[in-house]
DNA sequence: GCCAAAACAGAATATCCATTCTGTTTATTT
DNA sequence: AAATAAACAGAATGGATATTCTGTTTTGGC
């Protein structure tokens, strides 16, 4: 019995995981928020918290988005190396468009904010270990199915591809060349030959 | 004919680069850095300009000294596949220590300050092309001496390992550990072979 | 229709920060 | 020694920001 909230939450959610993912925390402000979504900032310190819950909240969000979206297959325990190229492929057409400076969200945040907050040090590193154990699964898979080279290590190929990946976000946001992000791309994939 | 200045330029930039390297430009202020340095609010504004001049100049410095200092063999002409895991090594030693949560202060640049301001992100394009182009020399060099695969493509095989170290730099912001970094870089090594 | 709970808009607060300004001190030149 | 130019310490300014507070509006139940 009280009045209804005027906004979506996840909509909301949403438009700060864009804001957040391009200029990074510091540079995002809470009136940036509230101008953007549109909604007050009541809405938001009632529904988030604060400033820095409501990052976090993003960062899952932004996980939990590029997991089920951009390479779905990857994430299935059946996935090779059909998934692995696309999954690197489809990170090569995002850093086309017009959001091609965000590069990656999980990076830009072990950059920015892992180093002085280890509670949000940790969520990285958990999810590049579960990358890492994707990648791994893949590996494997695709090992047995004699798609790759049989004598690499599926478990430190994957560290590196996860490293490799870091690289080509980094870059993504110094403006690369598209040209160029998959040259690396593509010679990044024949380590697996 | 006037009061002489009582700090040493060089040195203040070198806490500045420190400061900027652990922190990022966001995180520290003007304030912090007349703390630290010890240097008057005068002569840190009349010296460097202002705040991003001052960053600017220690991002060049920083570029200098790790030149200089790291592997100073890896920029010679006659540099080999020894220079190359010379200066990985050196890397990892440094993700040792009590700086090791410091990662690269170009890959922290180009992931906070290149997207919004152009000519920052030029200058991290140049410093990866510069780094590009020594490794270049030093994997043909190497393929000369029959100390790698002679099948790789030295201009795409110096791009990748650039994005490899930029991966092994996220990685070391976010606290990884010693053991899985030197891990990172002994496959990374694999791949030349 | 009226009340209470919750949502809204936006003002207020308290802090922080980059930069400039003011008055003082120092060293060189005359 | 006096004058002056430059450096110093720290106060002042102006603007931004995260968070809280205030008064108003809405909505469902009585």
């Amino acid at each position: 019995m009280a009045r209804e909230r005027e906004f979506d939450p996840t909509q909301a959610l949403d438009q700060a995981v864009a804001m957040f993912w391009e200029r990074g925390y510091s540079e995002t402000s809470m009136e940036d928020l509230v101008d953007t979504t549109g909604v007050s900032r009541y809405g938001i310190y009632g529904t988030f918290g604060n400033k820095r819950e409501l990052f976090i909240a993003a960062l899952r969000r932004y996980a939990h988005v590029m997991a089920v979206d951009t390479t779905p297959g990857l994430f299935l325990p059946d996935a090779g190396l059909r998934e692995i190229k696309g999954f690197f492929s489809a990170m090569l057409k995002r850093a086309s468009g017009p959001e091609s400076q965000r590069g990656c969200m999980i990076c830009n945040t072990a950059i920015e904010i892992a180093p002085h907050d280890e509670n949000i040090a940790a969520a990285v590193r958990a999810l590049f270990d579960e990358l890492t154990s994707v990648f791994t699964t893949a590996l494997t898979n695709a090992q047995a199915a004699r798609e790759i080279n049989e004598s690499l290590d599926p478990k430190a190929t994957a560290e590196l591809l996860v490293g490799v990946l870091q690289g080509a976000a980094v870059f993504a946001r110094t403006g690369t060349s598209k040209a160029r992000l998959q040259r690396y791309v593509d010679m990044a994939m024949t380590i697996l030959v």
